[in-house]
DNA sequence: CTGAAAGCGCTAACAA
DNA sequence: TTGTTAGCGCTTTCAG
């Protein structure tokens, strides 16, 4: 192994210099450390971080945190967060993936090693961690869900918009009667996304239809057995579409149609919420709203980086994302 | 911070003492060990990793590599995968997912950082990375793919086996027709899974239906595609079934049934392989060839874990896996 | 079974 | 602008 001795040797100079070569703010001829690198290069000299972090105390992995990587991640996420990251993560950092859920060892693992940590959270249930880790003082940036807590760093979509113009774009393709399917109770998404439905429906003229409001949990069993009692309502006043909550839910529902004989768009249309990769796939392809994840990670990650650098001063605590409707197949215009 | 000194000093014993406490080959007391670990606990010290790898050279980062995160990793193999490796990661690991298309500074992430390597490989482009992973003497375990190498270390499955199981199924139910959309050209899992078609044609008596033979891609449109080339036949000659090599060719394909108003699976029966997470959602849910991930995920994280304890000579060197057909709706059965 | 001493590769005062 | 020196926290000989 060729260490930083070697390199000094080679280069008739003393440690420090070759050390200082490495290190962007030392005070160091430029031609010095030009002609150092070269050689260091050309000796294959790789620094050795472990010995830099035991005299610098700096760490060089970066935590990603899921609330649970066994179930209930949205796939989506994992790589497009994971892609996001990499897009701007420092060249002699690692990127470690975790779950919540399942972490052990808290002290070795993360507090140990983690310059920083990006929580990509779904539900209260990761507060205790990231009190934690709050505690443990390590730079801590949320995506994903509004924390609703100023001190945070925090990035988040605003689902109520999102919804929102989902209802715009039903109200102007002439639907009237409306229902949805929520979310988990409890979640600040849920809520947020009720709240854009109603919004929708005061703002735009709409018709609520009361039996259409189901009770939901972000899972395609939901979407199935609510979809399916919407559907026993007679054609006549049975909504023309239905929110769903996400796009689990929604294909679901999709589901339900198809079984029931009911097809969409034409008797029934579906609105999503995520964009997730099921909403592409389905049949038929899902209109949705779109999460701004690949936005919520970068702005993350982005955040995280200037807390790591210590730049705490010129971090806004909180950032909220507008999504986007992605228009596909599933809303009818009922002008036609 | 509270470091092996402070534990030495609290516990009246010398430093060497308290590191040999923490190795589990050192020679101790036991009751001696019992004595520092509850001391240690109390403070709550925990042993710096910097400076053990200084000392030992060790290291305490494992590293899953995927073919290319952007683009072309089945979703469910990233949560897969990384729940498999959690299943089995010592408590002092950290788990570093990464990109082998996008990667940068292989010397210092993995070369000086990675104390072994789990390659998911999707394609022989990554042979030059596991090359490199060689030469650097790290030890690596490639899964996912069969890389037909003696002296490396791999998991794969058998996929030949996988989809000569579902053509059984697909002449036990009564087709006689069938067709096929292939895989990558180049690809060995595309070789394996036609060998499988062709040794059930041959095996089972089916008629290979030429016009049906599509080449592919893996990918959606390719299935669409090809499916709808497919569908012009005039229905008499046309297969009763389409066995496609993966289930993102079976979703493309199910998406042209839809189309062109052909129903599945009473007209035509599509067949998958992976299970991927589109063919539990799909409409109609889509008859698969599972391919075993998990199983594969944890025989690799396995034995590189023994590679890494240097337990070279009681590691196999390839495991072949069998996939399972997981049975939905997409195929019909003829004899009703 | 335990302790003393040397040193892993690097950075950070302090001098020069 | 560069060099000298003293550790960072730990493991590992080698004695005892």
């Amino acid at each position: 192994m060729v260490t930083i001795r070697d390199v000094a040797k080679a280069a008739g100079v003393s440690l420090t210099t070759v050390s200082r070569a490495y290190n962007p703010k030392a005070v160091i001829r430029a031609s010095t450390r030009e002609r150092i690198l070269a050689i260091a290069e050309e000796l294959g000299y790789v620094p050795n971080l472990s010995a830099r972090s035991l005299v610098t105390n700096q760490k060089f992995v970066l935590g990603v945190f899921f609330s649970n990587l066994r179930s209930g991640t949205p796939e989506t996420f994992l790589s497009t967060v994971i892609n996001s990251v990499y897009e701007v993560l420092p060249d002699d950092y690692l990127l470690s993936v975790n779950d919540i859920a399942h972490l052990t060892n808290f002290e070795a693992r993360v507090q140990m090693r983690m310059a920083g940590v990006l929580v990509v959270s779904q539900s209260p249930a990761d507060d205790a961690f990231i009190q934690r880790l709050a505690k443990a003082q390590i730079p801590t940036v949320v995506i994903n869900r509004d924390l609703g807590e100023p001190n945070s760093y925090n990035v988040c979509s605003d689902d109520r918009l999102g919804v929102y113009q989902a209802m715009a774009y039903l109200a102007k393709a002439g639907h009237q009667r409306v229902g949805m399917i929520a979310g988990l109770p409890g979640y600040t998404s849920a809520q947020q996304r009720r709240q854009g439905f109603d919004d929708g429906v005061r703002d735009y003229g709409l018709t609520r239809v009361a039996e259409a409001m189901r009770p939901g949990d972000y899972s395609v069993q939901a979407g199935r057995e609510q979809m399916t009692a919407i559907l026993q309502l007679p054609a006549a006043t049975r909504p023309s579409a239905v929110l769903c909550a996400d796009d689990d839910t929604a294909v679901g529902a999709l589901r339900a149609c198809y079984q029931a004989g009911v097809s969409v768009p034409e008797e029934m249309s579906v609105v999503g919420f995520d964009d997730s990769i099921y909403a592409a796939m389905s049949v038929p392809a899902l209109t949705t709203v779109k999460k701004p994840i690949v936005q919520m990670a970068t702005a993350g990650i982005t955040k995280l980086l200037a807390l790591i650098a210590g730049e705490n001063d010129a971090v806004v605590h909180k950032d909220v994302i507008a999504p986007s409707l992605i228009v596909r197949e599933s809303i009818a215009d009922r002008h036609k």
